[in-house]
DNA sequence: TTGTATGCGTTATCAG
DNA sequence: CTGATAACGCATACAA
């Protein structure tokens, strides 16, 4: 009952050697069409699989990657994003018959221990890498122990709002990881545009960790927008967070304690965004006649809180899907490439609206 | 760079045999102290690591645990119920140094049929199970490929809120699989204790999915509750669904819309009783003062939202945790065995409230 | 088109 | 205590 069978079982059963039922198997030249035919039908009959570790061992690859999430246990949780991500990833791996290695870690230098253990195991034939940082020390890692990896989440060209600069992207420079980036710049702009055409003319945003991409990402766009939009670098700013409802809250209640406080507030998650929304009602301030919200990334936690909020969407797990076919790609021998993931669309609900006639 | 140092690197450098190597590097004996530090030394120096494949191939384990998640898609996202499970299990995994494979499908026969791979490629050396059902083919068919496992989230004794009936659990029966239990009907019966002290006595609950152990638990020990309470049937009713927000509100609205509607809800997750309590607020009836909403699994999302949320609090890594170290138990020879977790908690918050006089 | 021989890195079984 | 040697299952270069 425990005994899986092998090409040999294979082989006996229909009178051909094993090297014959490897190549038939592999779909590679060198056997005929019937006896391929035939050997195919065993296979099946015996219910016959490749032993991974005899694949691996045998200058083959492993058949699996790996996606490493470091992040401080407090703040991962309510995001719906990464198990979105991870089920985007798998539908296109599962098809390949890839595995994914998944493991949650407390920081950075885990992380990157986590890859240089898994290189030295033969465990993975990849990785995805999530979360890329401005001042990053993983693609120096991952190309010095050649480990293909791609990126998802880093951000798009430096151009605010512009036409898209795809200008010859020079080919002799040759990055070493395939990248999945998010047009963050874009989608700032939209949300700029959405409330500053509603009248909005102080904004504040309630950022993410510093230090990663997006978040700087998101900081230099919101000014860029800003100056495109004729405001003043006064009248929006940014403040960082670790991502948690707690330091959502505490933000929210300092911006709006303010003398002259904004009459938007963007956030970078869900979870922060009805925090926010819970302080500013308790200070009396109405949702979104006082002020008005922006969450980044939708989630059913956007739908179901009183007013909706207003949010941008992102296709998630089209994002993860992207992500692995680049790494699949890659594992094919490809070359590493980057590629855009569509616009986020801002979805319009109930906390925004005009800023208050007062202002 | 990309080459990896393997036994007979390090036997060449200390100048020994390759199987004094592996007996140095694996606590056997059959090798003195200091040539056993030495090549210690020598493995350290090489940066020298276990080649996975190989030690899968020859027949060790593979060094790496399974999970699979069978959930269709857009009921995944919100819950932080598993991130929290994943960060635990991980936890103990990685201080054994065990890989956690992880895959998302989207039903159970797709799950049995990626245990079947998982084992016929020997890719896993045992599984965690989740979402243990009434009607399980999971546990047989593991049994049957001889492949360890665990199930998480099993309910607790039959046992109505009585003395823990741990009277000698008849050894003849070995179970199959490890288990880490739930002991749903003494949370339940925190919950009704605390509505039941509030003056409630309609009491509905929007359960989960239909066909899950726990739903189907939870729903037994609310009637059997309600019994020992005084409570008739008709006071006390449940609903299934599928987790998701939009399922939670529509049930809330049926049940709402009844001739006597209850004076509280349970709900089974945290996005169905959020989804609630704005279908009440809709329908002008607010919380708590004209319905109290309990949810089982607290969140950020409980305590973001207005009113925060009374909430069933477990500690969900550390149900994680256990799963881990039962499996490693198992993993490492020991018998199938059941642990309980701790019972959870029930945080009074405001959603909680004595019912309206009216009533 | 087919069968044979060898290697992948490790563990395990034998001899010395 | 040590050093060869054979598996493990698969891929592949090479010989028939």
């Amino acid at each position: 009952m425990a005994r899986r069978p092998t090409i040999k079982d294979i082989a006996r059963q229909a009178g051909v050697s094993e090297s014959a039922v490897s190549f038939a198997l592999n779909n590679r030249p060198g056997v005929s069409q019937d006896t391929r035919a035939r050997i195919r039908r065993v296979a099946e009959e015996l219910g016959w699989q490749p032993n991974s570790a005899a694949r691996a061992l045998s200058g083959e690859q492993s058949g699996a990657v790996g996606l490493v999430l470091a992040r401080p246990a407090h703040t991962l949780g309510v995001e719906s994003f990464f198990l979105q991500l991870v089920s985007g990833i798998q539908e296109v791996l599962a098809a390949g018959r890839i595995a994914l290695l998944f493991q949650v870690v407390e920081d950075l230098d885990a992380e990157c221990a986590v890859y240089r253990r898994w290189w030295a195991e033969r465990r993975v034939d990849g990785v995805v890498v999530v979360d890329p940082r401005t001042d990053d020390p993983r693609p120096a890692l991952l190309e010095q122990l050649a480990l293909p990896a791609v990126t998802v989440g880093e951000t798009g060209p430096v151009s605010v709002s512009s036409a898209s600069s795809d200008s010859a992207p020079s080919d002799s420079v040759v990055p070493a990881l395939s990248a999945v980036r998010a047009d963050d710049a874009g989608a700032m702009a939209q949300v700029l545009d959405h409330l500053h055409g509603l009248g909005h003319r102080r904004i504040a945003h309630v950022a993410g960790m510093p230090g990663l991409a997006h978040t700087e990402r998101r900081i230099t766009s919101l000014r860029a927008e800003a100056r495109r939009l004729g405001l003043g670098p006064g009248q929006v700013r940014s403040v960082t967070t670790d991502y948690s409802d707690a330091e959502g809250a505490e933000a929210t209640r300092r911006i709006l304690a303010e003398p002259e406080p904004p009459t938007a507030i963007v956030y970078d998650n869900d979870v922060m965004a009805v925090a926010g929304v819970a302080v500013a009602s308790e200070l009396g301030i109405p949702v979104p006649g006082g002020l008005s919200v922006v969450a980044w990334d939708d989630s059913a936690l956007c739908r179901v809180t009183r007013p909706r909020l207003t949010a941008l969407v992102r296709d998630t797990a089209g994002f993860g899907r992207l992500a692995a076919e680049e790494l699949l790609a890659l594992l094919a021998g490809g070359r590493p490439r980057s590629r855009e993931s569509e616009l986020p669309r801002l979805e319009p609900r109930e906390s925004t609206a005009p800023p208050p006639a007062a202002y």
